[in-house]
Order: C-alpha cells, then sequence, then structure tokens
RNA sequence: GUGGCCAUAGUUCAGUUGGUUAGAAUAUCGGUUUGUGGUACCGAGGGUCGUGGGUUCGAGCCCCAUUGGCCACCCCA
C-alpha cells in the first residue's frame, strides 16, 4: 500500500504559480543590489558544525539543524562504558560524536568564513549579495518557517558609515519596487552597552537589550518584570525607567541621550554614529519608508556591535521584522582575521512574499509566461506548425504547442484557459491551404486570420 | 523547550444525544459537442474518518496514548 507522502514539518512545496511571484521579488532584490555595485556568491547549503556553533548565542545553537554523520559513528567508543560516560556529559558533548556538519543557519557567518577563506582572492571592501535558502530548527508559525530564503547584502573591509547609508537606501529600494509601506527601525549596539554602562550593569547588556526590545509586546511593566527575574538592581531599573518611556522626535532622543550618556565614551560614539546616519539619510531627498530611532531596538544576534537594523512591514498582520542587519566588527576574528569590519542587511523574502500575498501586492500580468499556444488536429498538422513555432519562439515570444497530436480541440483549449495562455492559433486544413494562421484572442474570444508575420508582430 | 486549538476525498468543509452502505462543493477524468476554452447539463474515479489502544451490542462522534498541522511564548528573516 502506497504511504501518504508528505514533507518536514515546516517546509513547503512551491507551484509555478508561486515560483512566479517569488522570482518576482528575488528579482527586485537582486537588481537593486546590483544597481549598488554588490556581486553574487553561494556558499554550500551546509557548513561545519565548528563553524557555526557559538555565533548565534546559546538560543541559536539549539535552532542549527545538526548532520547526522554518515558511517559507523559508534567505532569512536569501544567499550559500551566509554558510550555511556560520553551520554552523561550531556547532548553537547555527545553531539560532537555524531555530527560535524549543519545546514547553514544564515548567510552572514559562512560569509565570514568565506572571506577569510579567500581573503588572498578578495579587494577589500568587499560587496557581496547572496540569495539562498536557510535552516532554523525553530518550531514553525506564521511567518516563520524551517527552511527560508534570506537575501543578503554585505560590505566588509570597511569602517564608513555610508555604507549604512548606503543600505538604508537599498531597503528604501526594495521596498518601494515592490509597492510595500515599512518602517525602518535603526538603533546602535554602541548606545545599548552605553546605557548598561551608564546604569552600572555593563555585563548585563544582553538580559538588559532582550527585555527592552519586547517593549511595545509586553509594555513597560512587563519589561521590568523581566529585568527583575533576571536579576537586574532595583537602582538599575529604576535608572532605566526615564529612557524606556521617553518618547520624541529623532533630534529630540539624541540630545535626550547624550545628557544620559555623557559619561559613556562607547555611549556617546553610538550616539554620533546614529547622527551621521540619520543626518545623511534626510539629505538624500526621495527616501519614502518612515525611518525611525528606535532605542529599544535589540536583536538577538550576539554579533553586532555598531548599527542595527530592523524592518517591518506598515500593513497588513505580519508583525515580524521582513528585513534585518547590523555592523559587526569582528565576526571574521574567530576565523582568524581580526580587525575587519562589516556591515549588511538580510531580506526575509518568504516574510515579504506574505506580507505581499495579503495585501495583494503582485502585479496581475506577471503570472502568464506562454504566450501562445498552438492548437492543432493531427500530426500533419503538427508537423506543419513546428516551424512555424520556432520562428515565433526566435522572435523572442513565448509560445508552446500542445503536443499529444490528435487530442480533442476542447481539451487543447481548456488547457490554454487552464494555463492563462492569452493567444492560441488553430491550425486544420482550411489554414494549411491557405497559408494563414488563425489567431484567437481568449480574453476577448475574437479570432482572425493572419500571416505568420503579422501574428509576429502583433506579439512582440 | 513551554502552552492553546485542530485532524473526515487532491483541496475546503458537512456529518443529528453514539445507530445500517460516510456526504457536499471544488478540482481531476469522461460525455452532451470529431473546428473552439472560460458558462450549462449528465456521469465516473477518488476515503482503513491521522495512527494505535480502550468503553459499547454498535464509534467519524466518547476516553487514553501517539503522530502531524496551525497559533502563541522563547527567539528570529
Amino acid at each position: 500500500m502506497a504511504q501518504k507522502p508528505s514533507i518536514p514539518k515546516g517546509t513547503r512545496d512551491f507551484s509555478p504559480e508561486e515560483m512566479v511571484k517569488r522570482n518576482y521579488i528575488f528579482d527586485a532584490i537582486r537588481q537593486v543590489f546590483q544597481h549598488y555595485g554588490y556581486l553574487p556568491i553561494e556558499t554550500p547549503a551546509m557548513e561545519n558544525l565548528s563553524t557555526l556553533m557559538g555565533k548565534y548565542g546559546e538560543e541559536g545553537d539549539k535552532l542549527i539543524f545538526k548532520i547526522l554523520n554518515s558511517g559507523n559513528y559508534f567505532s569512536e567508543f569501544k567499550k559500551d562504558e566509554e558510550l555511556l560516560e560520553t551520554k552523561k556529559q550531556g547532548e553537547k558533548v555527545f553531539t560532537k560524536y555524531i555530527s560535524e556538519k549543519a545546514l547553514k543557519y544564515d548567510l552572514t557567518v559562512p560569509f565570514a568564513r568565506y572571506v577569510v577563506q579567500h581573503q588572498n582572492e578578495i579587494t577589500f571592501p568587499f560587496k557581496r549579495y547572496q540569495i539562498q535558502p536557510v535552516w532554523r530548527a525553530d518550531r514553525p508559525q506564521k511567518g516563520r518557517y524551517r527552511e527560508f530564503y534570506q537575501c543578503d547584502a554585505d560590505v566588509i573591509g570597511s569602517n564608513s558609515l555610508i555604507n549604512e547609508v548606503e543600505l538604508i537606501q537599498m531597503i528604501d529600494d526594495v521596498f518601494n519596487r515592490l509597492n510595500i509601506p515599512v518602517i525602518i527601525k535603526i538603533n546602535n549596539r554602541k548606545i545599548l552597552s552605553g546605557i548598561a554602562e551608564a546604569i552600572g550593569e555593563a555585563h548585563r547588556i544582553i538580559d538588559i537589550t532582550v527585555a527592552i526590545d519586547k517593549l511595545d509586546k509586553i509594555g513597560i511593566e512587563g519589561v521590568n518584570n523581566e529585568l527583575r527575574e533576571n536579576g537586574i538592581s532595583k537602582e538599575a531599573i529604576e535608572q532605566l525607567q526615564p529612557l524606556i518611556t521617553f518618547q520624541g522626535t529623532t533630534i529630540e532622543k539624541i540630545i535626550f541621550l547624550k545628557q544620559l550618556l555623557s559619561d559613556s565614551a562607547i555611549g556617546l560614539k553610538g550616539i554620533e554614529e546614529v547622527e551621521y546616519i540619520f543626518r545623511t539619510v534626510s539629505m538624500i531627498a526621495n527616501i519614502e519608508s518612515e525611518i525611525e530611532l528606535d532605542i529599544s531596538l535589540a536583536r538577538g544576534l550576539n554579533y553586532y556591535t555598531g548599527a542595527i537594523f530592523e524592518v517591518k512591514a506598515n500593513a497588513g498582520t505580519l508583525s515580524s521584522s521582513i528585513c534585518g542587519g547590523g555592523r559587526y566588527d569582528d565576526l571574521t576574528g574567530i576565523f582568524g582575521l581580526p580587525n575587519m569590519s562589516g556591515v549588511g542587511i538580510s531580506f526575509g523574502a518568504d516574510r515579504i512574499y506574505d506580507v505581499m500575498n495579503e495585501l495583494n501586492l503582485f502585479p496581475t500580468a506577471i503570472t502568464a509566461s506562454t504566450k501562445l499556444l498552438f492548437v492543432t488536429f493531427g500530426e500533419t498538422e503538427q508537423n506543419y506548425c513546428l516551424p512555424l513555432l520556432k520562428k515565433i519562439r526566435k522572435a523572442g515570444i513565448n509560445a508552446e504547442i500542445y503536443p499529444d497530436a490528435g487530442t480533442k480541440m476542447k481539451k487543447q483549449m481548456s488547457y490554454a484557459d487552464n494555463k492563462k495562455i492569452p493567444f492560441v492559433v488553430i491550425i486544420g486544413s482550411d489554414e494549411m491551404q491557405s497559408g494563414m494562421l488563425t489567431l484567437k484572442n481568449m480574453v476577448s474570444g475574437e479570432q482572425e486570420k493572419i500571416t505568420i508575420d503579422y501574428l509576429i508582430e502583433k506579439l512582440k
């Protein structure tokens, strides 16, 4: 008995209709990347586990899909007792014996690995883009998949904040092209460090920022509770209050922060960077997206050190981010290439798709691929069509012929209809005698007899 | 890793306080119509009711377990 087929949790098949729409997104992003001088690379689906582990924090390590070693991994253990002993040390240690490869979790870390490995072939600053799937062993839910595409653009080997400004422009360009209204939130890790420093909890920066990050979700009381539960001192939480609750324009926020962080060198540096970014972006007249300095924006990935970005759709029901990124000063350092700062952004193509689908933002014109179908009555007619078909294709028109000769006309017509092919050429004995083609417009239903040359002219 | 909801045809769903042979719509295929699709009419195939146990004379329906899906938390694109 045939088993019912299925695919793993959190993965999806894509139909032709969906792929056409997905490619529309990929094309838009790719074009923007190329406009700004980024070049494509690809890296393998799998990396050495050691390359990925420890780069995404405690939580991230758990979400990495590990690949089981091939062969007999029990051979490592000479005696059963050794196996038991290793098991006792916990799954983290045990994993090393049975898995040494993993599916990539994002594109940034493999990129850092790539840069280190190919450092002598690369001209810096290196601007690369990469559009590939990544995998996370997360529990799927709305807008969250276990296999999804990231579209990354990163500059590595340049400290200039111009890069940050350009990345913001690219975000704006992409979402303008796709017609999605977005809000771009910007913050800086140095400001967050400064805050942690100012309230005397410098080493707790991660816990503090993660809690603050949830402000609009769980409210000020929720944030304070979480801080308390994480063992942040009462005084520190107290000092944090004016900051969390502060409302105002970007300029007001900057002035406020300058006062608050006046004793923190790193904090002031962060403010300076943010100020530059906002000033420069505002000099570029045609940024259409809403841009906001969001002091509560933290972003989980540990490797960020400077600017951090997050983009959310300003319409629709998806509340999670559709694009994110930031600057990382020493991601390549772990692989042996220190002092190489990079900054990048990552578009979540699948979430962008969900937003566009919900808001009906896909142009209807993109669905049609074949423009013309040849409908015939038999093998003789089919053979007659083949040279015509070649000529039409050579003229750059997407065309096909119904492959099974002698199929009922009704069926051939339904095929065209289902495939949304806008034009059909019908070839029977009449047409073969007269040398004219019967062209049917499938939308209006109108029919006319025309020559091959006129047909090409018309459909071009 | 924690919690909530759900599981019946390819798909979306009906299915009475537990009662004979589990239905509809849609999709697919065929026919009405051997030179005309999208509309209409007729017909066909398609189900171990997620899986395993239990209660009962009898379970799609009740109970337990398990698997899978969706959603929320955590975290993230």
